[in-house]
RNA sequence: GGCGGCAUGGCCAAGUGGUAAGGCGUCGGAUUGCAAAUCCGAGAUCCCCGGUUCGAGUCCGGGUGCCGCCUCCA
């Protein structure tokens, strides 16, 4: 069993050989924590979260490490901006992000290492750098002097010729190259320091993965990942550090691609954020609430880790729905605790094709965790459990797609309710009032008034409501329900109610009254028409 | 200007030279009072032009288009 990888640095897929036996070393590149967490924050850990999982699941152990950035330029403005103070700010944004981090089931990562518990560390690296003449001080602090190491530029395929001839860099404050960046900054009035051998001021920003790296993991492991967008000057500057001081660093770097909408990237400067409905899109927390926490994760699984990933509404829904009729597919299955290890479900005897399925799942998985490939495999094997001969086969085919998804953090206990619950804290209301209306309903099919059962079902379906009629009765399904679908279901109920009533027809007119109260809400007809209002 | 990546049915997307996975959507059929859900089925000259090969989406050369990095950013 080889894992192979795609490596930034090289351009090419090697092969994963762990410098420890049987142990693969991790660091992934956190957050700065100094605003609500967006989407692009969390890309990263459930991309490698679901990289982790795998090399466990492939009998390796895992050693993964993550930072938070907690002190940086963009806390301390925000403490000015706000007068909060700039620890208690970085604190609350942390313990959110750990919260999130949780909800979409990452659970992989050992160390979150936080920037200023390792200071005394980063000034004992930099000392390092200044014995051998590699950092120099400059005006407003500690630089990094890119000239003093071979190869800057590697990561990202640059030449410092080339970037003197762009505009954008500009060599100023005393430095001996643009390029060069500070190891250490010299405090400014009212900004948090810390002591050091070059004046009191804190770290700069590179400094602390290198340092926290080489604390964690050694001064040499296996595998170093982060966004896209910090492969330059970030990742860049890290290797120059570390190669600099004699480190081996990572060997090898992956690189997950970045949010897009409608096929551009969306970064904090980007004019479409002045648009508070545009923003929100990318908040965690509304992306959570609107679609799941389950088909959030779903979404990012499905897609190739190293393409960017669209989040325009209709991507995101397809993945949802899609993983909704997986789970549907799964029934019971889905909400069964307990994960067998992945050489169990490997070593059990298989019937074709399951297990020619199972061995393509694997392939893709060793293959740079070809994750779209695996799930294809799932989908496949929901197909495979449809047109099974026996009822046996067809179990066995569900049981194999739940237990290779699991390995990936799919198909959790609860992943079904979590997905039914989101739409808004209004679902409470939602699931008795939806209920209640199917028992109007059947009252107005009985009679043969179609016009009012379909009134009612347009009314529910028009709010995300599926109402499914089988034999005997009618059901709801809550899974699709919209983040306003109360507000859209009461909207059509009342002007169901006015149809009704205009028509004379009071038994239906009353049937809805009476089932929006059993649902702790009423109408009020006014002089303006009739609004609904939650009861008291 | 420098560097890198991507171009496969309406959309997302897999694809190791040998008759184009999978998903979403759409359309047709079954089912239904009509629907929904479900099931069955349909749909692609793989950006263009050359070349290598018995054979290319897959290799080579040349175009064109899009995206990203070189600035804050995960």
């Amino acid at each position: 069993m080889t894992i192979r990888i795609h490596d930034s640095l090289s351009r090419e897929k090697r092969p994963l050989e762990p410098l420890e036996d049987g142990l693969v070393k991790m660091y992934v590149c956190g957050p700065t924590v100094y605003d609500d967490c967006h989407i692009g924050h969390l890309m990263g850990p459930v991309v490698f979260d679901t990289v982790a999982r795998w090399l466990l699941a492939r009998g390796l152990r895992v050693r993964f490490v993550n930072n938070i950035t907690d002190i940086d330029d963009k806390i301390i403005n925000r403490a000015r901006e706000t007068g909060e103070a700039w620890d208690a700010i970085a604190e609350r944004y942390t313990q959110q992000y750990f919260g999130f981090l949780r909800e979409l089931g990452v659970e992989t990562i050992t160390d979150h290492p936080r920037c200023t518990e390792f200071v005394p560390q980063m000034i004992a690296f930099i000392r390092e750098l200044m014995d051998e003449d590699i950092a120099y001080v400059a005006e407003d602090g500690v630089y990094f002097d890119v000239h003093r190491h071979e190869g800057y530029g590697k990561l990202a395929g640059r030449r410092l010729e080339d970037m003197q001839a762009g505009a954008r860099v500009q060599a100023q404050g005393g430095l001996r190259h643009p390029a060069d960046f500070a190891l250490w900054k010299g405090v400014k009035p009212g900004e948090p320091s810390w002591e050091s051998p070059w004046g009191p001021g804190r770290p700069g920003w590179h400094i602390e993965c290198s340092v926290m790296s080489s604390e964690l993991l050694g001064r040499a492991f296996d595998l170093h990942g982060g966004g896209d967008d910090l492969k330059f000057p970030h990742h860049e500057n890290e290797i120059a550090q570390s190669e600099a001081r004699g480190d081996g660093f990572a060997r090898l770097w992956m690189h997950n691609g970045l949010v897009q909408y409608g096929g551009r990237k969306v970064a904090k400067s980007d004019p479409r954020m002045q648009d508070p409905e545009f923003r929100q899109q990318f908040q965690a927390r509304w992306l959570l609430e609107t679609y799941g926490a389950p088909a959030l994760r779903f979404f990012l699984v499905r897609s190739p880790y190293r393409r960017p990933v669209d989040f325009e509404p209709v991507n995101l829904e397809g993945a949802r729905t899609g993983l909704v009729r997986l789970l549907r597919a799964l029934g019971p299955l889905a909400d069964e605790p307990g994960t067998p290890p992945l050489a169990e479900v490997l070593a059990a005897d298989l019937p074709e094709p399951l297990a020619a399925r199972r061995a393509r799942f694997v392939e893709a998985m060793d293959d740079d965790f070809n994750t779209g490939e695996a799930v294809a495999e799932l989908f496949s094997l929901a197909a495979d459990a449809r047109a099974a001969a026996t009822p046996e086969t067809s179990a066995q085919a569900l049981r194999l797609a739940r237990d290779l998804g699991r390995q990936l953090g799919l198909f959790e206990p609860g992943d079904t309710a979590r997905l039914a619950a989101v739409g808004g804290g209004a679902s409470a209301a939602l699931a008795p009032l939806a209920e209640a209306l199917l028992e109007v309903r059947r009252a107005a099919r009985e009679r043969k008034a179609f016009a009012v059962a379909d009134g009612l079902r347009d009314a529910l379906t028009g709010a995300g409501v599926e109402v499914q009629d089988a034999a005997g009765a009618s059901a709801v399904g809550l899974d699709g329900v919209a983040a306003d679908g109360l507000e859209r279901l009461m909207d059509a109920l009342i002007t169901l109610r006015a149809d009704a009533r205009a028509s004379k027809d009071f038994a239906t007119a009353d049937a809805l009254r009476d089932a929006v109260a059993g649902a702790g809400l009423r109408f009020e007809d006014g002089p303006e028409g009739t609004r609904w209002v939650q009861a008291d």
